[in-house]
DNA sequence: CAGTCTCCGTACACTAGTGTATTGTTTGAT
DNA sequence: ATCAAACAATACACTAGTGTACGGAGACTG
């Protein structure tokens, strides 16, 4: 067993198969720093925390940021480009009837659950930070226009009428925000994605064709 | 014009009618941090600056309060106290018919607006604080769970099905916590509230009577 | 009108966290 | 092997915020 180099202080992370990366790049901070709010939200984003969980010091911070600011614009900035590309990739009806169609959505809108609960976790605390922070909250409000204008497409060709279709949108949308609370509870039990998809799908998609009974 | 009470260098609250209150009380303080984390959550409730937006030096808290902990855990404390009393209020029926009754609590729900915007605010920032104290989260469970009971009753009185029930109740909560979100943003149509209203007791409530039509 | 209780101002010590400057250490190209 | 660039450690200055000790001023009581 050969010991850790000495000449570092550097805290070995341990996947002895093969340390990949001795070097931290932007996209490590960032990850890190993409847990570190999920965790607890954006205001316990501390530079030296951080630099402690990726077993290094602040200096390689302020190689890759100049400063504290940059990370967190960082951060916004990443999330949002992530997802709008997912917005494109949900326009895309992949030749799916209407129902099929919304389902798939709702599937997906939830579905960051299933190992991935980060995600939205990191979303409320994104909310959170964007009600003080005016250009973060412009940002999230052009967020929920395009994911309203997608739903409210999507619930025309369901039920064909307008007012409608608006509605059913507006009204899809709140449960599932209202759902990513309930599902961002530390400890929720892990049926209760399975519930919410059900529930809106029944009441809100199912209900809307004719003759379907679920 | 007589000059202001030139030994102190107090603030003078612009209230010329009537100075009430030179001293503090302990609400004071609790009002403001309340104010404060309405504004922009539980992290940026700072003692100097409750004490500059009241016109008092932190001597002042420090009497009040042993630390900053405790201002927390009181402002925490209030509101759960309020909350449950809010809760009982609502489980009377006040000889309402079923429906009627629950349009009342939808609008009872959405109502903190109409000026009172802060409590939804207040409210989210609370969940944003809930989800990394284990503590609070705990209470936000319990009155999740008291809620989400009285919604359930309320609706088997409407549906008679407790299966049924138990589900618009959940759907129910759904929507208003996603409606909490729309209604707490900045900058929100005055009408939104009105709306949201409207859709929730129109898809939810309205559409479970057989012949009613709105 | 002295005394005490309540509330607040002032000054200071202490901690946590950011940012900066400078000096290694590793890596890859030549 | 050497050099430069990329990355990280160390040490320090600086700020913001908490908490504490103590003193002072109003108000209420007798």
């Amino acid at each position: 067993m050969k010991a850790a180099s000495p000449s570092s202080t550097r805290a070995i992370v341990d996947a002895p198969t093969l340390t990949q990366t001795p070097r931290l790049s932007r996209d490590d901070w960032l990850d890190a720093a993409f847990a570190a709010v999920a965790e607890s939200g954006f205001d316990s984003v501390r530079v030296l925390t951080l630099a402690e969980a990726l077993g290094v010091t602040r200096g390689s911070f302020y190689w890759h940021f100049s400063d504290h600011a940059e990370l967190i614009a960082g951060l916004v900035a990443r999330w949002q480009a992530r997802e709008l590309s997912s917005y494109q990739r949900m326009q895309d009806t992949r030749g799916l009837a209407a129902r099929a169609d919304l389902e798939r959505v709702l599937e997906a809108a939830l579905a960051h659950a299933g190992g991935e609960i980060k995600n939205l976790r990191f979303e409320l605390a994104l909310r959170g930070f964007g009600r003080r922070d005016a250009k973060v909250a412009a940002m999230l409000v052009e967020v929920d226009r395009l994911r309203m204008a997608l739903f409210e497409t999507k619930f025309m060709r369901l039920t064909g009428d307008a007012k409608t279709a608006a509605e059913l949108a507006s009204l899809f949308y709140l449960a599932i925000v209202g759902g990513t609370h309930a599902l961002a509870r530390p400890a929720n039990p892990t049926r209760t994605k399975e519930y919410l998809q059900n529930l809106i799908g029944h009441y809100l998609i199912a209900a809307q064709i004719p003759g379907a009974q679920t």
